[in-house]
DNA sequence: ACATTATTTGCGCTATCGCGTAATTACATG
DNA sequence: CATGTAATTACGCGATAGCGCAAATAATGT
């Protein structure tokens, strides 16, 4: 995994249902590599690499306590992620208001359609 | 590239700077396959590949005009992906929050630290 | 019909991913 | 120190990703 830029990183981490899951997991708190492995048919060493694959791109950090080493959700790359995406809402923000402006064009025009016999009052 | 659920096509799609740059590209104004492949050091069939991926995950859509294929930016995918994100936005706004709490807990910690000589007034 | 421009498809290559099994490290406890 | 528990690393496998080159397809202009 040759080292690579944050944002593709993050979105090569979420790019995986099951590290997904994982992340929602850790939303209700921390949790050891074994009580993430729990839901999914997986073995360990797998589950291992996901949460290996998590923390490389900051995701999760481990912590160690006795034997387990519990798992934390990071928010740090969520919130990168998050500040690309508004690059985009503005965007799409705009192309809403647009298509609105566009629906609401058709719909005057079918309402005038609908009442042609009228002059421009 | 088997049928995956469509937050997975969406990242997966993203975990690509050359495709992320296309995508910022596209917010300009649609583009032709060519346009798109001007900026960076890749051959058409290749970039052919990247548009093809974006397609699948509903990120791009392609017209047809005269020989070319000019390709627009869409959204869909992109709110989607947001919606998942906002999941955890509210975690991590809680996050901050108990951070700050921290933080300001060690300020006046540390204020108590730095004038100790004082009796609890 | 023929040449031109725009884009995609086929093929082969190397690299990485996701997985399991087996072996290994790191702690804790009898 | 021996044993058990938690987790990782090593190794090999089949599948997929990303790339270029060459060939094919698509639409247009002459």
């Amino acid at each position: 995994m040759q080292t690579q830029d944050p944002l593709t990183a993050t979105f090569a981490a979420l790019a995986d249902p099951t590290r997904r899951a994982m992340l929602a997991r850790l939303t209700q708190g921390p949790a050891t590599v074994n009580e993430l492995a729990e839901p999914f048919a997986l073995t360990l060493p797998t589950v291992s690499r996901h949460l290996k694959v998590l923390e490389q791109a900051g995701l999760i950090s481990k912590q160690r306590s006795a034997q387990s080493r519990p798992c934390t959700l990071e928010i740090a790359p969520l919130v990168e992620a998050d500040a690309w995406m508004a690059q985009y809402r503005e965007f799409f923000t705009t192309r809403f208001d647009r298509l609105d402006t566009q629906l609401k064009a058709m719909m005057a025009a079918r309402a005038d359609a609908a009442k042609p016999s009228r002059g421009d009052q």
